[in-house]
RNA sequence: CGGGGCGUGGCGCAGCCUGGUAGCGCACCUGCUUUGGGAGCAGGGGGUCGCCGGUUCGAAUCCGGCCGCCCCGACCA
């Protein structure tokens, strides 16, 4: 590709309103362009790497047996209300000229298995694994970071079908075969992280996390170790032990109503302290939720525990029911308590608990002597809590693919149903498994960005070759530049060759914020010697010049082998 | 949905407080010179100042309403 025939307008300066390096470097390399909030344009050079990662996902799916088809964006309503999603805030609603309800698909399990609720008749149709590339639109609340978080995004998903849960296990580990490889391609770091099954049910799901800064997600990590916060289990950092009594000792503390002010005024560490939290479930009861005093209530894990969602009490509630806000504590409280493990696997007293009196806290108090409680695991894992004798750390991640065991929940209310051996009507047993290209492509700019822009691995990189030619038409170097072009090409090559009018230092940079692997520079002076210089993108590493002449392609094929 | 911020040429911004018909840098076009790290000179094109309404002789500027976009939080199958 000639680059005075391309689409490239890349920008000396950032836009205003981006902050996420890949949103910046993706404006300012040309790559991508917005339309609204959360809507963007794909410009040639971007589509070219979003569609090589494409081309690696695709091949992994087929290499697990997957089988390419396409469904369409609009749905029928009807259909999700039949598995009662039509009503989601996230899903975009809209009517035809005959005011016929449909809706835009934010993925596509209703269609599949309305399909395949047709289409199966026989356990010998199972099992199958199908998938397509579409695009998913999802009324996000926040749109934010570029192509990070987008109103409307191309996905593959991919969905399994198998005739019992022996069947989804292994339709579950053959993608995480093909997902593993699919990240190792793209040459992302990543993660396969447990992650919540939310409100969907299910029986279990992972999350493919890649790091980056502006990630909005969090992933807790050790050696053999790595869960989305969500669900991260570890063991927490001891604290001293507060001093143990024969009973519960009210002590006065005037206006103390948080945990910094209490510890404060006690002369005691906030983890000495307990931290009550009272919620309402959706079933209307009211629960007293304990944490230490120095963590949090991690409220993914607590409506796990709870099996049901939950809001926190209202001031007249806990006012009603336990006690005065600011001093309540599970002493005497006449509601059940669900005590977070770090404080009953300690299995010690000495707490310092609100009294539910005004004013007042307890010290001496001792879970199991004091106050009955259900132990749950319901806390936030913090940097420094060890697993497996390892200290976590906690890094910012985005999620760039998940796989999620559905069971029946999509097969029972479409009616997705086969006949097996004997006869019986089963419903299938299905699971989902989602990727996102657009976020491989910013997770992998995120990931190996520098300070003068993209660095692309040879993967996703949108040409494998940058050719510079300096000089002006007409010179001797922009001759030999055209010819390498032309031999380059000729051997089939991804090259793009800036052929512009422009300076050196202009074409240099933008070489450098396009960020292709290998950057060829014929000039005056490599020519002299007969040669293009070679850079290696990645750590602006000079590499061996490339002798002009009928052995170039192969001193350049040589050149990329090198290159990540 | 709560909080904060911003809408002026393709991009980045000034002008607004104190009203007088729009400016700077980059980019773009023409010519000449220049050509290894974002060149120089000369000439030139391009803006309903987000939209609607109000005040005024006169509105980018003041007032009201609306729309859009960004950031933080909430939310996120």
């Amino acid at each position: 590709m000639r680059m005075t025939e391309l689409l490239l307008p890349t920008e000396r300066e950032a836009p205003a309103d981006a902050e996420a390096p890949s949103h910046v470097l993706g404006v300012r390399a040309g790559l991508v362009r917005q339309l609204g909030a959360g809507l963007w344009t794909w410009l040639p050079a971007g589509f070219r790497s979003h569609q090589r990662a494409i081309a690696i996902v695709r091949e992994e799916m087929d290499a697990i047996g997957g089988q390419e088809m396409l469904m369409p964006v609009i749905h029928p309503r009807e259909l999700w209300r039949r598995t009662g999603r039509d009503e989601l805030d996230e899903l975009f609603k809209l009517e035809d000229r005959r005011g016929a309800r449909l809706v835009l698909a934010m993925t596509h399990e209703e269609s599949v298995t309305f399909h395949m609720a047709q289409l199966v008749r026989s356990y010998r149709d199972l099992p199958k694994i199908l998938y397509h590339f579409q695009v998913k639109a999802r009324d996000e609340p926040r749109p934010r970071a570029g192509v990070l978080r987008t109103r409307e995004f191309v996905m593959k998903d991919a969905y399994s079908f198998d005739r019992d849960e022996a069947g989804l296990q292994e339709s579950y580990d053959k993608h995480v075969v093909a997902y593993d490889r699919i990240f190792d391609r793209a040459g992302l770091e990543w993660y396969r992280v447990e992650s919540d099954v939310g409100m969907m049910g299910g029986s279990g799901a992972h999350e493919y996390m890649a790091p980056c800064a502006a990630g909005e997600n969090e992933v807790a990590l050790a050696p053999g170790y790595a869960a989305n916060v969500e669900v991260a289990r570890a063991e927490p950092r001891p604290v001293p032990p507060g001093e143990p009594l024969a009973a519960p000792l009210e002590v006065s503390t005037p206006g103390a109503t948080t945990i910094e002010q209490v510890a404060g005024l006690l002369g005691v560490p906030a983890g000495t302290l307990l931290k009550a939290y009272p919620v309402v479930t959706d079933g209307g009861d009211l629960r007293l939720v304990v944490v230490r005093g120095d963590h949090r209530v991690n409220d993914v894990k607590l409506r796990n525990a709870l099996r049901e969602g939950f809001r926190p009490a209202h001031p007249e509630e806990i006012e009603r029911r336990i006690g005065p806000p600011g001093f309540i504590g599970p002493v005497g409280a006449q509601v059940p308590v669900l005590l977070d493990e770090a404080v009953a696997a300690a299995r010690v007293g000495g707490w310092v608990a609100g009294a539910n009196r005004p004013d007042a806290h307890l010290r001496g108090v001792e879970p199991g002597r004091d106050f009955a409680f259900e132990a749950v695991d319901v806390r936030s894992v913090e940097a420094g809590d060890l697993v497996g004798g390892h200290a976590i750390r906690i890094e910012p991640a985005i999620e760039v693919g998940n796989i999620f065991k559905l069971g029946t929940r999509y097969s029972e209310p479409l009616g997705a149903t086969f006949l097996d051996e004997a006869g019986v009507e089963r419903p299938i047993i299905m699971g989902s498994y989602g990727i996102g290209p657009a976020r491989i492509v910013a997770a992998s700019i995120e990931q190996h960005a520098d300070e003068r822009g993209i660095s692309w691995p040879r993967a996703l990189a949108p040409w494998q070759v940058h050719l510079v030619g300096l000089g002006k038409a007409g010179t001797p170097e922009r001759a030999a530049a055209d010819e390498l072009y032309g031999a380059l090409r000729g051997a089939g090559f991804e090259v793009l060759y800036d052929d512009r009018a422009g300076g050196a230092g202009e074409k240099l940079t933008d070489a450098e914020l396009l960020g292709c692997p290998l950057r060829l520079t014929v000039g005056r002076r490599a020519l002299a010697d007969g040669n293009a210089e070679a850079q290696a993108r990645r750590g602006q590493v000079a590499l061996e010049p490339v002798p002009l002449g009928d052995d170039a392609p192969a001193v350049v094929a040589e050149r990329l082998g090198g290159l990540v």
